[in-house]
DNA sequence: GTCTATAGGGAGATAGAC
DNA sequence: GTCTATCTCCCTATAGAC
């Protein structure tokens, strides 16, 4: 793999690991094996590179999540799958982690793609909502994008509880009870 | 107020906005207006100092919330009442932030008093929803646990993403969708 | 109790050689 | 493109005087 390349998939995982704040161009320069010089010839500095690998997350992310919005089935069958996707619960959430970032919320151009990954993602929940909506099974008192916040805010949320309690099963308790509250629930 | 008064107090806020690896000793001898010898007589460092800070923040958090569930109403209403009070909501929460701080979480005197706030509150949440299920305003199908998870999760993330949306829009979007969705809405 | 001095180490970046 | 040397500043803490 290219210098470059290495540099940012490093940058993605000790951004998730530690943070902005948390994380040193040397740490990085470490997990990339790649020199000093080597870094700063290619990126102009620390910034520039952990927006690179925000910018990063943020599709994988997108492209991830709408493997299952796509998929076959009804509206609750679709959000479930999100939920219930496969994760690595205690590690967190990539993106949201950086919301915890006083340096990464401070700086537009680094909040900016944390900002429009969440805006796509409650955009694109509202949407499948607005399905269930259409095809008579969701009521009408359902509000599609108030739904989707609240779908988007129980998988951060699990995250958060999950890594206080060094345990999936908070984030596995929420995501079940969210999925049982929802209208047309398959059980 | 006396020294020690001051640390804890300046360190709870400086936690609150920069998270433990942002938070710098002499950060928080200047929001303390304490010197240096006088930060190191009272505690033995940075760590200690935070625990105590983080404790308080817990005790603090507790008590705020048992105010809403130990009032009049139903178990809906208390709930509600718990989702819309007021908060300040794009600072974040002060406890859930420490869980993306990768120092708190692997200390365990520093992750305790986190990991035993919101196990309280998830414990204190299922209690009032088992007193719905009591009072027959929820159906046998809810299961307490779960609910509480859910709802704890829904504050945490609604934070997560009114952060990154640098406004409380997302945080309220996501309560009234829970609240919405709850069995015995008032609405 | 509080102050100042001191110290080893890392953060973040620049400069110029190769 | 990559390497090494160098630089300034801050982090966290200790020591000992007052």
């Amino acid at each position: 793999m290219e210098t470059v390349e290495r540099l940012i998939r490093s940058t993605q995982e000790l951004l998730w690991e530690r943070g902005y704040v948390g994380t040193s161009p040397k740490a990085i320069q470490r997990a990339a094996d790649a020199g000093q010089g080597s870094m700063y010839h290619h990126f102009s500095g620390k910034a520039q590179l952990a927006k690179a690998a925000i910018a990063r997350s943020g599709v994988e992310l997108r492209a991830a999540a709408e493997e299952q919005f796509a998929g076959p089935g009804t509206a609750t069958e679709r959000i479930t799958r999100y939920l219930e996707r496969d994760r690595d619960v205690v590690r967190g959430c990539r993106i949201g982690r950086l919301t915890a970032d006083p340096d990464v919320m401070a700086d537009p151009e680094l909040r900016s793609p944390v900002d429009e990954t969440f805006r796509w993602l409650r955009g694109r929940l509202a949407e499948v909502v607005a399905e269930g909506k259409r095809a008579g099974e969701y009521p009408a008192t359902i509000d599609p994008e108030q739904t989707a916040a609240t779908i988007a805010a129980v998988l951060q949320g699990g995250y958060v509880l999950a890594q206080a309690a060094d345990s999936p099963e908070p984030f596995e308790l929420a995501v079940r009870g969210l999925v049982n509250l929802l209208p047309g629930d398959a059980e």
